[in-house]
DNA sequence: TAGATTGTTAATCGATTAACAATC
DNA sequence: TAGATTGTTAATCGATTAACAATC
């Protein structure tokens, strides 16, 4: 029976939806949840209540076949089918999102690149051309557009944004430093790479501070409290079923 | 006295500098925790009890000093002093960090710059040459290195960081979409690129499937927990202290 | 002062996990 | 068969949040 899924278990399904494309691309035939466990550092049991929750079907004294669990992953996170991307500002990052080849084998394509830099427009990446940015309304016209990339400076993002808004997209992936303030029923997936950063560098100085007596605090295997009795940080306690005393 | 900090708020803790440095460069002086609300979809409660966490000081009435906490946050993380980067990868990922603005002012500094094409080696980027990677591990020697940004392709990621390690690194910032098996005392911040698309691709299918009702689950403004009994997603209860009863 | 907003508590839900029966 | 590993339950900890006294 299917288990509770919550935005946590969503979020790992891709992560697991990598693993099994890497194990498929490997010639890898099976996986138990422990081996999964490995590559993760979730819990083989939170693998198998992850795996539970789209119906995947292990065997018991066998694990899970690689291609069955991947091609259900490909089903479930919609990755089995043909999706259009347009993309807004072809700068360093835009360029780097075109040409990678990471996407293309779930199903991403784009179909319209856009920029504002006279210097841009024309130019072609990845066999597609750039388009000045006015023409945009125009091409939502004539084909339909799944996910709509902000790949511009934070200044023209809320335009673009308020750009996609109009023009009917429902999907943006956002790699600005910018909030968007957009309708409701419209899906933002931010990219927050400072954020990324000062995160790392905090655990750093965390680190070299001594905040953190162990290594495992700072990478994160173990969770992290400060225990306002013990006046310093230590590895929270397991949540879940207790161990079996040992007498 | 501070609170309990887990790593859950300590990710929160960049996104309220973020804005803190925002607000700070608009000029205004005072925020509530109830705009901060606004601005994170955060609840106030979480916020206030966030800030607490490192010692943040509001005040009754007027809310939160924005210079202020701006200048703690700053310290708490680390962005107060200088951190030498080097960068391996000098492709479109790569340039886009390198040519960010981003980060300067939070104190990351790039000191050098590698890669393995002799087309890249000898250009400059940001007034810095790109080096061969040859040449990193007496760069080391002779430098002293903070963060190291991987910003290669997959293949080649794993070489990358096994020579960061080799010669001391201990924080990374990996871009390449690759699990990094590293000495359990490096810190490794991934950047996970396709999961974020596929995240947003996930949640696009679920709202056009009708999995979910509300955009609020969508927009994950609320959290989306699937109820067995209903058989189907519903809005999380609210954790924390019941609302009270009307009578 | 009156109004606003913090700091903190008390309470609850959900996430997580060890165990183990089931069974391939 | 014997061994391995799943699927699922039962249990617990932590994250979260409404409330409200304190106080600017």
């Amino acid at each position: 029976m299917a288990r509770d899924i919550t935005i946590n278990a969503i979020k790992r399904l891709p992560i697991y939806y990598v693993i099994f494309e890497d194990l498929y691309a490997r010639g890898v035939h099976r996986v138990s949840s422990s081996e999964l466990s490995a590559y993760t550092k979730f819990t083989s049991s939170q693998i198998r209540a992850d795996l539970n929750t789209f119906g995947a079907e292990g065997r018991q004294g066998y694990g899970y076949h690689v291609e069955t669990i991947y091609m259900d992953l490909k089903g479930v996170l919609g990755l089995d089918y043909k999706k259009n991307l347009i993309l807004t500002g072809v700068g360093n990052i835009g360029q780097a999102i075109i040409q990678s080849r990471e996407f293309e084998s779930s199903g991403f394509k784009f179909i319209g690149l856009f920029d504002s830099n006279p210097n841009m427009i024309g130019l072609s990446f990845n066999g597609i051309k750039v388009r000045n940015i006015s023409e945009l309304e125009d091409f939502a016209k004539n084909n339909t557009i799944d996910i709509g990339v902000i790949a511009v400076t934070s200044n023209s993002a809320r335009d673009v944004a308020r750009t996609y808004e109009k023009i009917g997209i429902k999907a943006i992936w956002n790699f600005a430093p910018t909030v968007l303030d957009l309708d409701k029923d419209i899906i933002v997936e931010n990219v927050p790479l400072s954020e990324s950063l000062f995160t790392l560098n905090y655990l750093l100085k965390c680190k070299n501070d001594g905040t953190f007596t162990s290594d495992d605090y700072v990478n994160r295997a173990k969770d992290i409290v400060y225990d306002k009795k013990l006046g310093q940080y230590r590895e929270s306690k397991k949540r879940g079923r207790p161990r079996k005393e040992n007498n």
